[in-house]
RNA sequence: GGUCGCAUAGCUCAGUUGGUUAGAGCGUUGCAUUCACAUUGCAAAGGCCCCUGGUUCGAGUCCAGGUGCGAUCACCA
């Protein structure tokens, strides 16, 4: 009988496979096996946040990432898959702030330095968690190349980059209305804001002649210019440059008449107060009209000494003490009104955005390149109708290319302290803008003046982690004498979520093209937001977030992996349920114990199976094939027609229907319904060893098909065959992957007599 | 408001280029159990594939319209 225990217990292997597998050297495609002649096949891994734990989405990447990179290096690829971990800017800031907070100190009572270097250590002493969070998903990444956002080798590329946009005049510095963030105290990009839903009480206010609505009185204080539509015939008599007197919150103004197309004549009374200075709709028409502004909010969102006795209050504070000043002063014409709109919201608080007007520096998204090349926008759009990046699943290109179609400069800067400063200096003189990437720039350029200032900001995560593929390739060729960049770089695959396609993909491709001429993937691959069972969105709020490691603990990483991949179309959200992990485990032991079925037999069976017998069972089953069984013929014509279906569905990115069409085939056809034919067949002296080399067959080819999916226990299970000379390969992880071997055909002419 | 998507078994979902009796996991019901595995096996129940119309020899799959749901983007005070 078999010396094997009746179940499998991952506990006691994955560990141990891991480290036979760093040992082999076989994550680095250098020390693959004939790796001069391979071809490369490159992923570069979306760095996780190096100060988070590993959430079940990032289990779902690495995992269909890994498939594909042991799928390929069984397909004689030369696969690199590199590593790393991001410094996450802002999260990571986010997250730092809320622990001094705990700590009752924030950073806004600390120098910068020492805020930096707290964040530095923090993040530090993380790090080494998601890298062991990596290693325990089972991912075969060349960790000889692990590379860090902030690893000096990046940074600089980073900064060339930046250099020279700028010398290209694709960067510039703008001082106009962005996004703020009153609670993080920083600008933020379209994409890190999010809108809400509000119903709020919308006020009509007696503005000289005028009517004008608002929702916002007490950013009406400084309103100096009333804008209609240039079609309005209710206001005809009205024109532009006009003015008049209005007795207005802080008293009299002089008030200036404006047409502009931007107001809606449907909307409240059609006449409309602007704030540009807190409005981008306002910010917009008074530039259109050359227009003076002024500042009413703060920073922080108080009122500034404009708003009189209201100076220094939260805007919300005041609004209502205002309207209540305004009825009092006769200004309030109506107030029962209630209004449905959007609000902005910053991502990551949902506190309301208060659009302030400060320098941030963007990217020129439209315009074209200084080379004669177009716009980082339509060299995106031309990548994809050229096919050089194609995204898998049309609905997301779709997506993207709207995306792109609407884009608009992208602000790169950021008032945080947590991130890679922007390399440049201003001279306070002069006021020359000084790109200094090595920070040794001390005095004017032009002037001579050694008044610099450096610029305080950083810049937008996205900016860096928008060059990975080639920064992290770069980086790893200045740090060792390799040639990685021209050995990988464009690489085959992007894998990510959905959810950071602009954010993140869009970025990459616009900045690798720049900067490279090339696209830095061949194919994007999104995969959908892991949910719970119930389909809700997992959040700590509602406390079914899914740790993947407490999973692995349970039921094993291949049971996790498999559950993962099984129901996962591309790009579609995918329902994790405990209980389908538990199947499966279950899978696993199912798998296991058939090999405890096949060793037993083949000691009390076939003791004489020679190894040579056992490998080559083809040879063996050609020669005899007389003497097959219609359930011998029937198995392998399965077997080889789910070694075609699999490989082309992995292919093709189809890694679910891949699971399940083997996991059907191992279940239900290998276990169920050959394996019991098997037990007669065995006792059939003239049988035995046909059905033995058959069962070796199946089982050494299940377990190849398996391994990108479930790569612990089939390299364990591996090593009990390899232990007893039953299968070649030293290791599954480079053993080959199955050839069809069209053995119906040959079998079936064979028997039958013809050639 | 723009864009995109979804609707298939009780639940969660697969179903690539249109092609026989539409599948899986979990759940349900009945039977089996010294024989690799109870983390099991055998069997069964359960589907107008949202509705209407069209294209086709043939539609879950393609087209149009409808209904319901969702995602995402967006400067209407």
């Amino acid at each position: 009988m078999s010396d094997l225990p009746k179940s499998y217990d991952h506990t006691k292997v994955e560990s141990d496979i891991y480290k036979k597998w760093m040992d082999s050297g076989y994550f680095t495609p250098e020390n693959l096996p004939n790796a001069k002649t391979r071809e490369p096949y490159t992923i570069i891994m979306p760095p996780p946040n190096a100060n988070a734990p590993l959430h079940v989405g990032h289990a779902l990447g690495m995992t269909i990432e890994d498939i594909l990179i042991r799928f390929e290096r069984m397909r004689g690829k030369k696969t690199l898959w590199l590593p790393g971990t991001d410094h996450a800017g802002f999260e990571t800031q986010v997250v730092f702030e809320k622990k001094l907070e705990k700590q009752g100190t924030s950073r806004f009572k600390m120098t910068r330095e020492e805020f930096y270097k707290g964040a530095w250590d923090f993040v530090q002493e993380n790090k080494h968690i998601s890298e062991e969070g990596i290693k325990r998903l089972g991912a075969s990444c060349d960790w000889t190349r692990n590379t860090f956002t902030l690893d000096p080798e990046v940074v600089k590329i980073v900064y060339q980059t930046f250099k020279q946009m700028h010398e290209d005049g694709l960067v510039y510095r703008s001082g106009r209305i962005c996004n703020w963030c009153p609670k993080h105290q920083t600008g933020l990009a379209d994409l890190e804001t999010k809108y809400e839903e509000r119903v709020e009480p919308f006020y009509y206010l007696k503005y000289g002649p005028f009517t004008i609505g608002t929702s916002r009185p007490e950013t009406k204080y400084g309103d100096k210019y009333v804008v209609l539509h240039p079609d309005d015939k209710r206001y005809e008599k009205y024109k532009p440059g006009e003015t008049f007197e209005a007795e207005w919150i802080n008293g009299p103004v002089k008030a200036t008449i404006i047409k502009d197309k931007a107001v809606d004549m449907e909307f409240g009374s059609g006449v409309m107060t602007i704030t540009p200075a807190h409005d981008p709709v306002d910010f917009e028409i008074a530039q259109r009209h050359k227009l003076n502004y002024e500042q009413i909010i703060d920073k922080r969102g108080k009122l500034l000494d404009i708003a009189g006795e209201f100076a220094g209050q939260k805007i919300l504070d005041a609004r209502l003490k205002i309207v209540e000043k305004l009825g009092k002063i006769g200004l309030l014409e109506k107030t029962d009104e209630k209004y449905k709109h959007n609000v902005q919201l910053c991502y990551k608080c949902g506190n309301l955005i208060e659009p302030q007007i400060v320098p941030q520096w963007y990217i020129k998204m439209t315009e074209k390149l200084k080379d004669g090349r177009p716009s980082l926008r339509d060299i995106a759009l031309k990548a994809l109708n050229k096919k050089e990046v194609q995204i898998v699943t049309e609905k997301f290109e779709k997506i993207f290319r709207n995306w792109m179609e609407n884009i608009r400069d992208w602000p790169i800067s950021r008032q945080i302290w947590w991130g890679i400063p922007i390399p440049v200096k201003y001279c306070s003189d002069c006021q020359e803008v000084i790109i200094d990437i090595d920070d040794k720039t001390q005095s004017c350029p032009k002037c001579a003046s050694s008044r610099l200032e450096k610029d305080p900001d950083t810049f937008d995560t996205w900016f860096s982690s928008g060059q990975w593929p080639y920064a992290t390739l770069m980086a790893n060729q200045a740090k060792k004498d390799r040639q990685d960049l021209e050995t990988y770089f464009p690489t085959q695959v992007m894998e990510t979520g959905w959810d950071i396609l602009f954010f993140w993909v869009a970025r990459m491709v616009m900045l690798s093209y720049y900067k490279t001429h090339k696209s830095p993937f061949e194919k994007v691959f999104l995969h959908g937001l892991v949910r719970d069972k119930d389909k809700q969105k997992m959040s700590k709020s509602k406390n079914n977030v899914v740790d993947p490691l407490g999973v692995i603990d349970l039921y094993g990483c291949d049971a996790l992996r498999f559950a993962l991949i099984f129901s996962t179309s591309a790009g579609n959200d995918i329902p994790l349920s405990e209980d389908k992990v538990k199947g499966m485990k279950h899978f696993g032991n199912k798998l296991w114990n058939i090999s405890r079925f096949i060793l037993s037999n083949s000691v009390i069976a076939s003791p004489d199976a020679e190894r040579g017998e056992a490998i080559l069972p083809k040879e063996k089953i050609a020669s005899d094939a007389l003497a097959m069984t219609d359930a011998d013929k029937d198995i392998l014509a399965k077997l080889d027609a789910l070694i075609k279906s699999s490989t082309v569905n992995l292919e093709n990115f189809r890694l679910h229907e891949a699971a399940q069409e083997i996991y059907q085939f191992v279940w239900h056809e290998f276990a169920d319904v050959y394996i019991e034919a098997s037990k007669t067949q065995l006792k059939d002296e003239k049988l035995k060893a046909n059905t033995l080399a058959t069962c070796y067959l199946l089982l050494a080819t299940c377990l190849k098909l398996l391994h990108p999916f479930m790569p612990f226990i089939t390299e364990h299970i591996w090593s009990i065959l390899r232990e007893r000379k039953l299968v070649e390969d030293e290791l599954l992880i480079v053993a080959d992957w199955p050839k069809t071997l069209d053995l119906l055909e040959q079998l079936v002419s064979e028997a039958s007599g013809y050639p």
